[in-house]
DNA sequence: TATATATTGTGATAATCATCACCTTGAGCA
DNA sequence: TGCTCAAGGTGATGATTATCACAATATATA
């Protein structure tokens, strides 16, 4: 069963802005590892995920990246919040992991309705705190953590942001997200076998703990 | 001559906002090495800095730090902001680096400004955006930067922070603030005096180039 | 089925950084 | 002035991670 936009969405539930969000939201549909957004250029629109998911990079210029988080149906990216303020460019890369639908909300409407709209402006206030904590968890992890620990708080936060425990992916895209290389991360992943942690298949990571 | 308010502060200049300021800010003053907010204690109140500087760490269970940016006058604290979202605990710490003054504006404006006040919005916004775009820039620097890219990058934001090339610290210091270690401040410090970069002495460093 | 290709495994080696031990230097003050 | 202590210097060694080279294995597809 589909969850309906107030399922999704609880605190937006508001009649006044739901007539606005009907007017204004352009539902928009995209495939499995689209470019949302991309680094360096601008963002012209919210989006208001309702199905997929997306992922969130940090991107450098040379080419390094740096998964920092999900965007998961019922919430929207903090960036394109921030950035909306006077058309700022990102630094931000968002793709689609599998297909992805959101509703698109012209960011011209941001500042109105965030004086006019209370649930609109916790909504908004909500997903900055969770994206900037987010963030700093990033940090923590980066900065304070081994490569190992880092390897498993990132195995968790795919399994918890796709809710199963199976990891599809190869070793060498999760050394480019975190910032790592191949065989780096094949030893450590097969470290992880021998003490019971994962099983280990083709493409597959299972988590076991 | 001391900066009014105003000078400080160009985008509240609002008549209405400014009465309201008056009415609640209270104005206070730490001394040097003063502790604002603490990592795990709750946030009353957002600082807006009238004078002096704070530094903001960010902190983990095992003591580990790690500098992310400062707060000079003119400017206050995203975290408090987000934070003060229904009484979160912060995971920072604020400590000032002058004898630093503020105004102390209670959260529980917050959120009625956010729609009464334009200007405040725009602030607050302007505020989180600039924040934000920090910890992505520390992302960066420790994600994908070597430490002595990342030395490098840290004495040229203390020198324009404080707007001096002379920065006054130990080489303890500096290994706290970027999570390293003495000895190897000390090195990197030692090759970037045989490049020319900077000019050692004791408890001070003076960039060159 | 045979072959091509993507994925994974693994040893050797190097770069980076942390840690330990101990020394030297400089500044304040008894 | 000489003592004390904080700050800085430096070699040795080890841990972690990156990189290179190449082997082994699984999957797709011709």
């Amino acid at each position: 069963m589909k969850p309906t936009f107030n399922e999704l969405f609880p605190t937006l539930n508001d009649s006044e802005l739901q007539k606005e969000l009907d007017q204004v939201a352009v539902e928009k549909s995209l495939d499995a590892d689209e470019l949302l957004m991309e680094t360096g250029k601008y963002i012209k629109f919210i989006p208001l995920v309702t199905a997929g998911r997306l992922k969130v990079y940090r991107e450098d210029d040379e080419g390094h990246e740096l998964f920092l988080y999900y965007i998961n149906p019922g919430e929207t990216c903090a960036i394109s919040l921030v950035c909306s303020e006077r058309d700022r460019k990102s630094k931000i890369k968002a793709v689609t992991v599998e297909d992805t639908k959101f509703l698109a909300i012209p960011i011209r409407y941001m500042d109105e309705w965030m004086s006019a709209h209370k649930p609109w402006y916790y909504f908004v206030m909500e997903t900055y705190r969770k994206r900037f904590e987010e963030t700093l968890n990033t940090i923590d992890s980066i900065a304070f953590h081994k490569l190992d620990e880092r390897l498993l708080e990132y195995l968790n936060k795919i399994s918890v942001g796709q809710n199963s425990q199976t990891v599809k992916t190869t070793h060498q895209d999760i050394a480019n997200e975190l910032n790592s290389s191949r065989e780096v991360i094949s030893r450590l992943l097969k470290q992880m076998e021998k003490n019971g942690m994962v099983q280990l298949s083709r493409n597959q990571i299972d988590l076991l703990s």
